[in-house]
DNA sequence: ATATTTGCAAATTCTTTGCAACTTA
DNA sequence: TAAGTTGCAAAGAATTTGCAAATAT
């Protein structure tokens, strides 16, 4: 959590931004979560710990992190977006499972290779990609 | 064209719904183009050839079109929702221009392949996937 | 000090829905 | 004519924005 906290902190300062307490909250939050979360549950767990924090403000600092390449979004098709840390994460895609809902992360170099080969077929130098595969898990087939 | 219309016909009579001057003017629309457009970009469309049809009635027919398999809907990441026809149309991904948003098709086998393995591996079962692969074309570098 | 940030409430944007009038099969 | 469909306007949901008060550097 410190060395987050650092990290965000020097960007914020390398771009004139402040690190103000409802950022601080919202960083700890952020950093500790290992999951995908949607800005409204991240402004219920703000609650739940005492901090009630603007939902505006929620969507600032989010864009913000977005900004500054520490948290990326998602969209798993659910009507809204799901943020995630990259901090000490690999890139990963996800397997979505239609009948439960289910998350699974994976990674596959051959996959990202091919990506890559793909797209210089095509004159594309490739910022950033995502791979959804939706289908239904074991237990739901 | 005639085709598609039949196509859809056919799956209008299957779920007793019916066919509408408005579906068909929406389907005549739909399958004439061949590339991705929103809601929005089919109203306008569809006024510029006299028809005015309302809002809710290309969502609704959009969504059926959707839940007939004959449309499917793309989210390129610019907060609304992008349509494409698929009938006639192989299964394909998308490379998008973060410079100027040019949208290019494209499909790999290959990449497939992969997929599937990779989702067989996590006990999954694919439905459908969605690659995107945001960079640069060749004029934006 | 002063530029940035916050919270609030209002505004936006895209999409969906209730309902009475109207078509289609 | 019965069931499905339309348009309208209102409702929703997620997100963004204007602005005055508060805060960080």
């Amino acid at each position: 959590m410190e060395k987050e906290l650092d990290t965000v902190a020097k960007y914020l300062k390398e771009h004139d931004f402040k690190l103000t307490n409802q950022r601080r909250k919202i960083i700890e939050t952020v950093f500790v979560s290992h999951d995908h979360f949607t800005a409204d549950d991240l402004y219920d767990v703000l609650r739940e710990k005492g901090e009630s924090i603007s939902k505006a403000t929620i969507y600032r600092t989010l864009s913000l992190l977005c900004e500054s390449g520490l948290v990326e979004s998602r969209d798993f098709g659910r009507g809204q977006l799901y943020y995630e840390h990259v901090l000490g994460h690999d890139h990963h895609d996800h397997l979505i499972c239609n009948g439960c809902g289910k998350v699974v992360e994976f990674k596959n170099a051959d996959l990202e290779k091919l990506q890559g080969k793909v797209a210089k077929a095509r004159g594309f130098r490739i910022e950033s990609h995502s791979l959804r595969l939706f289908g239904r898990c074991k237990a739901c087939r």
